[in-house]
This record gives C-alpha cells, sequence and structure tokens, in this order.
DNA sequence: CACTATATTCAACGAGCGTTGAATTTGCAA
DNA sequence: TTGCAAATTCAACGCTCGTTGAATATAGTG
C-alpha cells in the first residue's frame, strides 16, 4: 500500500485526532475516541505518531508551517503592492488576517478544525509556551516590524498591547464557541467569517492609531 | 467544627481546584490532584461538592454572581456619574472593566486565578455553552444597551461584532498566558493589569467609534 | 459525661486509560 | 509465486481514574 495521501488512515487519524482536540482540549481526548472515529485501531494510531503527546504535536505542525508561510507571502505581497511607499495599517493588518480567512473559506474542514485547535492553543498557559514561539512568534516579529513603520512614532510596549488585543479578538473567533450568536439572538453567526474579518480590520486598525498614532 | 470559612477544608479544595482548572482545563486535572494540593483525602472533595462535574460548577459559580453585581454597580455607578448626560464610550467601557481590575489586583490570588478560568471557560466552545449564559450573558446585555445609547446610529451587528472582540482582547489578558512577555522580550508583562487595561480602554473605544460611529 | 451530627479518612471497586509485543493482513518486488 | 516489509489488528499489561460504603475522628449539645 504505502499509501500515506489524502484520505489514508494516517490522514484520517489526524483529522479525527484535530477535530476533537479542538474541542475538548488535550486531556478531553483519549486515543480510543480518536480510533473510533478515524475507524481504526487503537493500537495503529501508536504505530503511525507515536505517544499521545506526540500525535497532539504532529496535529498541531501539520497545518502551521503550511499557515506560517501563507502568513509570510501574504505580507510579502502586501508590501509590494504598495510599491515602496508605506503600506497602511489597514493594508497591514489585511495581510495578517487573510490566510486565516482563506483557510476559514477553504471549504476543507479541516481548516476550521485546525483554527480553532489554533484558539485553544493561543490561550492556553501550557501549551501556548510550548507551541507558539517554534512557529508563529517569528512570524509575529514581522508583523510587529511592519506596524512600526506605519506608525513610526509609537511606543514599543504600546504596540505590543495593541497587538495582544488583535491576538485575543482573534483567537475569540478562531475559537467559534458560538456566543455571538447567542448574545445577538442570531443577527450575527460564530460561521461568518466574512462578517468577522470585515469588521475587525477597520476595529483593530483604529484602535492602533489611537493608541499609537502620532 | 462546622467551620465553612476562610481556611477551612472545603475552601482550601475549591481554592487548589480554581488554580488547577484554570491552569490546566477540566480533563487537565484530577480529584486526586486536587485533594493534594489541598493536603485532604481524595473522598472530602466528593463528600463537600460531589461528583467532579459538580465541583467544577461550585468553583465556577463561587465568584461568578460576586463579580457580576460589581460589574452591575460599576455601570450604575458610571450612570449616575453622568448625571444625565449620556455616557462617553470611554466612561461604559472603563465600567465594564473596572470589576476586572479590581479583581486582579485585590491581592488574593485566587481573584487571578479565577479570571483565567473564566479566560479558559469564555474560550472553550464546550464550557461556554453551559456556564456562560447563567450569569454573565446577562450583563452583557446591559453592556450593550449602554454601548447603544453612545452610539445611537449604530447597526446592531456592528456593535455585537465589536463586543466580541473586546471579548477576545479581555478574555486572551485574562489567560496570562506570558505570551506578550515573550515576543516584546519583557517589555510588556502579562502581570502588569494596569498598563493592559489602561491601554485597552483607549483602544476598544477608538474601534467602536471606526465601525460604529456615525 | 454520653449522644449525635458533621467532618474526615480508609480501603477498595470497576472502568477506562496509554501503551506495547505478538500475530495477522496487505501490497509490492523479485 | 514466494518473500519481505509495511500496515493493521489483537490481546493484554499495569496504572490511574472517579466514585463509594464503611470506619474513624471531631465538635457541639444535652
Amino acid at each position: 500500500m504505502t499509501n500515506k495521501g489524502k484520505g489514508s488512515k494516517s490522514q484520517r487519524i489526524l483529522d479525527v485526532a484535530e477535530e476533537l482536540f479542538a474541542l475538548h482540549g488535550y486531556d478531553g481526548v483519549t486515543m480510543r475516541q480518536i480510533a473510533k472515529g478515524a475507524n481504526v485501531d487503537v493500537a495503529l494510531a501508536n504505530y503511525h505518531f507515536g505517544k499521545k503527546l506526540d500525535l497532539f504535536y504532529a496535529v498541531f505542525n501539520r497545518r502551521a508551517e503550511v499557515l506560517s508561510s501563507w502568513r509570510r507571502e501574504a505580507l510579502l505581497a502586501s508590501r509590494e503592492k504598495a510599491a515602496g511607499k508605506p503600506q497602511t495599517l489597514e493594508q497591514i493588518i489585511e495581510a495578517f488576517l487573510l490566510p486565516l480567512k482563506v483557510a476559514q473559506e477553504s471549504g476543507d474542514p479541516g481548516w476550521r478544525n485546525y483554527l480553532a485547535l489554533l484558539a485553544y492553543v493561543m490561550t492556553s498557559p501550557i501549551w501556548n509556551k510550548i507551541l507558539m514561539p517554534e512557529v508563529f512568534d517569528k512570524r509575529v516579529g514581522e508583523f510587529v516590524e511592519a506596524l512600526k513603520s506605519a506608525l513610526p512614532n509609537a511606543r514599543d510596549d504600546d504596540i505590543h498591547w495593541c497587538y495582544q488585543y488583535v491576538s485575543g479578538a482573534l483567537a475569540l473567533t478562531l475559537a467559534q464557541t458560538g456566543r455571538i450568536d447567542r448574545l445577538s439572538d442570531g443577527t450575527c453567526l460564530s460561521s461568518d467569517f466574512d462578517a468577522a474579518y470585515d469588521h475587525m480590520i477597520p476595529f483593530v486598525a483604529a484602535g492602533f492609531r489611537a493608541v499609537c498614532g502620532d
């Protein structure tokens, strides 16, 4: 066989693990649940990915590099489009958010699950320290640099606080808790990422200007 | 004995459970860990609080009503202070955040743990649906009404999206992940709630105006 | 003091956990 | 077709989990 492609059993294990980890967290999921969801014996997950912790890492890393490189490309493309002139705040933020929007709307439910998993990792005091530095923190550095160019008089700490707010707003959106559906009586939908991102860009741009502007 | 006051064994169980649940989540904590942390037999936690799930609810509810009433009072006090005139956006947001700041800086480490637990519940797709409606969602309704008064031309959905961003920014701050310390090379500290709230108020006020303003 | 209710511990249960070594199946190469 | 390595399942291990019933300690009451 040697089939590790799309739809293979090892991929199905990753997909199911991704969905369950995103919903219940690392400790809320058992190897047997994952195996059952993938229609596979428990031992197979161990055979392919080692221990439960390694499986968790495998799930997280599978799409981390992909997403991170999309972000890098989006930021580069945005810089090119500005053609030498400094990018506007809105352009920078848009470039930062675009890959997430694309992933969400790719049609692949795996991406939606992954972004919910990312929100779980971002907000967890434990996993954050372990998983965020390796891949995502570097991209944030580039983003912060771009922001500094657009806000030349900003203090470093002001920018970082504002970045934390963006990060939090984003995480809660990716988490898909369904709370906005409830609070707005169905006027807003957690699943409506177009609306989420369209509102987020002017919101955080104005926030940055208010805190870091001249 | 009949001592259920501060420092009693049942209170110690709640305190330890609060800290561990906030750090590791519901499934990441065992009854035996809690008992050990409280220097108490496992069976005692069951005797006082019933099943593990009931203990979790007891931990969450212990401070939920307190915090929620503080919020109500802060909003009322802010409205009174405005003396008939419509409150400014900043005043409304300040009233919304003030109780959390007070709790954080109360010196009681239990409150810091509880707010991290609140962040965990807010961002969890599972617990959010179960625990947020009962106490906190109602207070949000009052907050949204106040915002509508300050932003008379705002659309309902705009306000709710903006509220979600505030909620996310707040949750990530309460979660105390330590990420801002890392990203800013120590310039900003997760534990510095004064800075967190002082930056957050102008940030979200400007965001609201940009999205919901005239 | 004796009585009683509450608080706390002790000891153990059955179930489910992650993990593993051996057996079996599968797919490809010779 | 035979041989071999990868993939998959089977069966079981030792352990820890949440929970419980009985035993013990503690504190207030008469």
